[in-house]
RNA sequence: GGACCCGUAGCUCAGCUGGAUAGAGCGCUGCCCUCCGAAGGCAGAGGUCACAGGUUCGAAUCCUGUCGGGUCCGCCA
């Protein structure tokens, strides 16, 4: 039971009772009055801010509507030192054996400790990476990556059926470039010369292994055919075996997407065209000229009538191209097709995870998919902003053009995946992002990952040593699970035990504010509230965990211990990083 | 010119959807420890939450404007 969201119904039953007892006015909305750990630990267990809500609605002084409430709350044996403070908080906490059997709970549950039931089974789509199969994943995309799955994963823990998807773009001219640039390498791979590789094309020296495996499967099959007897063949190879290396380079990362959908099979089942009838049939098609770009105008601009879509009537700033001039499709017609795709698989929410220069397509694909569902669905992206990949301070230059970009497969052979997967989620996804090589490798304070896989390893290394010197005492979850815990009493111990009774809380507003970062800080403040008290242990040795002479206090730390690597892999988890039982 | 994001301690950043005296790490200062189980401990200084208005019992948080930084800006995907 999450105690928080315990306290939280009690309340809200106590107001309720209240009102029935005419103490309250009826109608009050009591939505706004929450359970909360205080901002600051030393006030309180608990607080409640519902007097102060409430007060004005209910015609009170928040501190005689809190006197009222408390009245009642005091009844529970469980509640102690409660009392009104500040403007009206209610603060109390808990008797010591109700957050110690928080532990018993931990241990049953095991990593699916704070697993909730807040998204009631709801279908949410994620989508994110859907790189252009043209090359191989970044470092920028990397981090799409990592937040995408970790926003599943935590949706997935908070209750929500998640699904999580990747948007192959195989569909646009920049898969024909692709195409051309391949044969190139294939005609070399055939021993045709060196390829010089004209501007406009992908010089990229990947797609060597792109046209020896062709030249290997073909042989010289395409030689002398013309562009568009190769063209399409050449290119469904190169994309197939780019996006081989795609998902090579997630599952590296420990990424495993189970849907991977085809914009050009979309495109060819004729969903593009079914949007426009939609938008017709709603009316939001008009053939019509739009205004230029105010300030700096691109130089070969002329006004050309196009078929756009009134994303305006949804929120956008100006109306949008379903249509090139020349009557083609724009990318933004096709992604329409693909969202109102998604909508059609049953997915009224959906997410998806995009770099932050995609910022100004965010409003439109919004307006989109409110239009094509009638308002029945809804769109949220996430943008992630930049990462800075630095190696002891110093910046890592990269550029795409001049091919010395760092890729995804690079970083993850140089610091392991758990590392680049738990870093790339310390911070929020709206804010850029530093990534130094040198510091996700130290091992120190200084760096989250260490600390937090540190705390987990020496938690493993209590229980190992544990076994081999104290043969008689239980380590394992089902029996400590039911040993007594009345001899954890230290401030430092319960502290730490009430860390780990807020994990489902943290799921919970981690979940619903779609913040994944938010775990990485937990992890983080939990991990330092066992090492200070393993700190503590060094020069107060009664508080050491294994005690040969008092058995009883050993298992019940044991217990604790146990309980908090539980919490410890359980928010790994939800990251995707393999906590580890060891450092090396 | 416009859209979106950001601005919190010297530095890097949290701040739990509007609560109480705004926090952490690093750095700095001063003590302690440096043979226990694994990579130190305790204390201190340091803030106009960019700025100005507004809403509210209450604002770092919401609204408006200004300044500064980033990303982007017809038919590229």
């Amino acid at each position: 039971m999450n105690l928080f969201k315990h306290y939280s119904q009690h309340l809200h039953a106590i107001i309720e009772a209240l009102t029935e007892d005419g103490k309250l006015p009826t109608g009050l909305d009591t939505s706004r009055a929450t359970v909360q750990p205080p901002r600051d630990a030393k006030l309180a267990e608990l607080s409640s801010n519902a007097a102060m809500v409430l007060a004005k609605p209910a015609g009170l002084k928040p501190r005689d509507l809190a006197a009222l409430i408390m009245e009642r709350l005091a009844e529970d044996p469980d509640v102690e030192n409660l009392e009104i403070a500040g403007p009206g908080f209610l603060n109390w906490s808990l008797a010591p054996r109700v957050w110690r059997a928080q532990l018993v709970t931990i241990l049953q549950a095991g990593t699916g400790y704070g697993e909730s039931d807040l998204g009631a089974g709801q279908k949410v789509n994620v989508e994110y990476v859907s790189a252009n199969p043209t090359g191989p994943l970044t470092v920028g995309h990397a981090r799409g990556a990592v937040v995408g799955d970790a926003l599943a994963g935590l949706l997935s823990k908070a209750g929500f059926a998640v699904t999580r998807e990747y948007y192959i773009n195989d569909a646009g001219g920049q898969v024909d470039t692709l195409a051309r640039s391949t044969y190139l390498r294939y005609r070399e791979a055939l021993g045709l010369g060196e390829a010089e590789i004209p501007e406009g094309l992908y010089p990229g020296l990947y797609l060597r292994d792109v046209g020896a495996a062709l030249a290997e499967r073909d042989g010289r099959k395409w030689l002398d055919e013309p562009e568009e007897a190769w063209l399409a063949p050449i290119r469904a190879f190169a994309i197939d075996f780019l996006m081989g290396e795609v998902k090579e380079d997630l599952a590296r990362l420990g990424i495993h997407q189970e849907v991977f959908t085809s914009e050009r099979s979309l495109v060819e089942a004729g969903a593009v065209e079914a949007v426009e009838a939609s938008l017709q049939e709603r009316d939001l098609l008009y053939t019509g000229v739009l205004e230029p770009p105010k300030g700096k105008k691109p130089e070969d601009w002329e006004p050309r009538p196009q078929l756009l879509f009134r994303a305006t009537q949804f929120g956008d700033d100006t109306d949008r191209p379903l249509k090139k001039s020349d009557g083609s499709w724009t990318y933004f017609a096709n992604d329409m097709a693909y969202h109102l795709d998604k909508y059609q698989r049953g997915f009224a929410r959906q997410i998806d995870v995009w770099g932050a220069d995609h910022g100004g397509y965010v409003k439109r694909m919004k307006a989109a998919v409110k239009a094509l569902s009638d308002g029945q669905a809804e769109l949220e992206v996430k943008l992630c902003q930049l990462v800075k990949l630095t190696k002891g301070g110093q910046p890592m230059r990269m550029s795409k053009r001049a091919g010395t970009f760092v890729t995804l497969r690079d970083l993850v052979d140089e610091v392991g995946p758990g590392v680049v997967r738990f870093i790339m989620l310390t911070r929020k996804n709206d804010a850029p992002l530093d990534f130094d090589l040198d510091k996700a490798l130290e091992q120190s304070r200084d760096n989250p990952v260490f600390y937090v896989q540190y705390a987990h390893a020496r938690a493993h290394s209590v229980l190992r040593h544990a076994a081999e010197t104290l043969q008689n005492l239980p380590v394992d979850a089902a029996a400590l699970a039911g040993v007594s815990l009345d001899c954890l009493t230290d401030s430092g111990e319960m502290a730490l035990i009430r860390a780990l009774a807020e994990w489902p809380r943290l799921v919970e507003t981690a979940a619903e504010a779609e913040e994944p970062h938010r775990i990485a800080f937990y992890l983080y403040d939990v991990a330092a509230l066992f090492h200070g008290l393993w700190t503590r242990g060094k020069d107060e040795a009664e508080l050491r965990f294994l005690l040969p002479e008092q058995p009883e206090v050993t298992v019940a730390r044991l217990a604790l211990i146990r309980a908090m690597a539980t919490v410890l892999a359980s928010g790994l988890d939800v990251f995707g990083v393999e906590p580890l039982e060891e450092l090396r």
